[in-house]
DNA sequence: CGAAAATCTTGACACCGTCAAGATTGTGAC
DNA sequence: GTCACAATCTTGACGGTGTCAAGATTTTCG
């Protein structure tokens, strides 16, 4: 469904034209008249595919919440009778992620969007991702590499929050200069969850 | 200094008013004339004080900041050979400033600011956080409560970023429902830390 | 006291999100 | 096939926003 009739496929080229903006210009020059613009339409045609500005970035998340899980799969997928592997080979798709997408990963998180809830595909495929997450750490916790002593997602949520708080706190340059002289944010992330780790 | 000349001390006047419309409207809400409007001055009265309005907000994020330095310091220093103790409360206040500033720390975090570097006190005063964090964790691996397997300021990174984490994600939502119907941010958190305790 | 600096106001500009009205184009019933 | 209808897009307008220039007011200080 590349071309199709009036000028195409709208809709799908607003969240593209959005997330090159994103990446070039961060979340402060996402603006719907220049989306619009470089999607070639004059400035309220957004309006026939999203009610507000909201919901355009809500579509925004959500494409790259689509990335993050199939990334995470693809990473993951491979190594399914090796549950450790699994765990490190997310980790670092989760980060690659994040490095290579800064801005949608900012954008996802940062709370620009405001009522997620209102948004049924952002919250699907976000839960979806979590529960990924979740299938992950009980295969870790049934091989004995993660302590069982809490249920699969609260360990989840504390293995997920060490990885992402470390990548959090790297892109908004928390991180302190002589550490990532000395690290990439992948082996610092890593460290954090080696600690973890019970084997 | 609280009443001056003029119209007072108008610069601390719009950093206040600005924490207001934060806790209030949330990011989203806050534009310089309602900060102005709020202060009693007129739209552009902010520019003798501010070169623009990423300037207001690295003011706010610094005083954010500076209000998480205070908060920390005052839950640790009644425990100074306690290391144990002094890790406990020093995440109990990080996490009760989160959730009682929500709008203020999404704001220092979320990459809101962009170019922070660009100012010298809020670098200055988040960089002193974290050597407190430090020096916590340092006192807390010479306590063997946590491992000394790396230097201080990596392990600081990774337990700061497991906190950190935790919150970000419970602050946007990201955390399920079920979870916290069962445990509070608070209790995650902590449960999180506990798994990269030694004792 | 008077000049210079700091502070604040007024007015303007371009940009933004959003809406209303209308033009254009595709779709489906007959 | 044609014709009404729905979807899509344009044009133009509105109030709100960040920012700047010009000027008014007030404080400071030699």
């Amino acid at each position: 469904m590349p071309k199709k009739y009036h000028h195409g496929d709208l809709k799908n080229a607003l969240i593209q034209a959005g997330v090159e903006i994103l990446a070039k210009e961060g979340a402060g020059g996402l603006s719907l008249r220049k989306v619009a613009q470089r999607a070639g339409v004059s400035h309220s045609a957004p309006y026939a595919h999203f009610p507000d500005k909201q919901s355009l970035i809500a579509a925004i998340s959500t494409e790259g919440f689509t990335q993050l899980y199939t990334g995470l799969e693809a990473a993951i997928s491979p190594y399914s009778k090796n549950p450790k592997k699994q765990l490190l080979e997310g980790v670092k798709a989760y980060v690659r992620f994040a490095e290579e997408n800064t801005d949608t990963f900012k954008i996802m998180f940062s709370g620009v969007l405001e009522k997620e809830k209102d948004y049924p595909s952002f919250v699907e495929i976000s839960s979806q991702t979590f529960k990924l997450v979740v299938e992950v750490i009980q295969a870790c916790q049934n091989a004995g590499i993660l302590p069982a002593t809490a249920p699969a997602d609260l360990m989840a949520v504390s293995v997920w929050g060490q990885i992402h708080g470390v990548v959090s706190l790297a892109l908004e340059g928390q991180v302190s200069h002589t550490l990532l002289n000395k690290h990439t944010i992948q082996e610092i992330a890593s460290f954090g969850l080696a600690q973890m780790l019970l084997t």
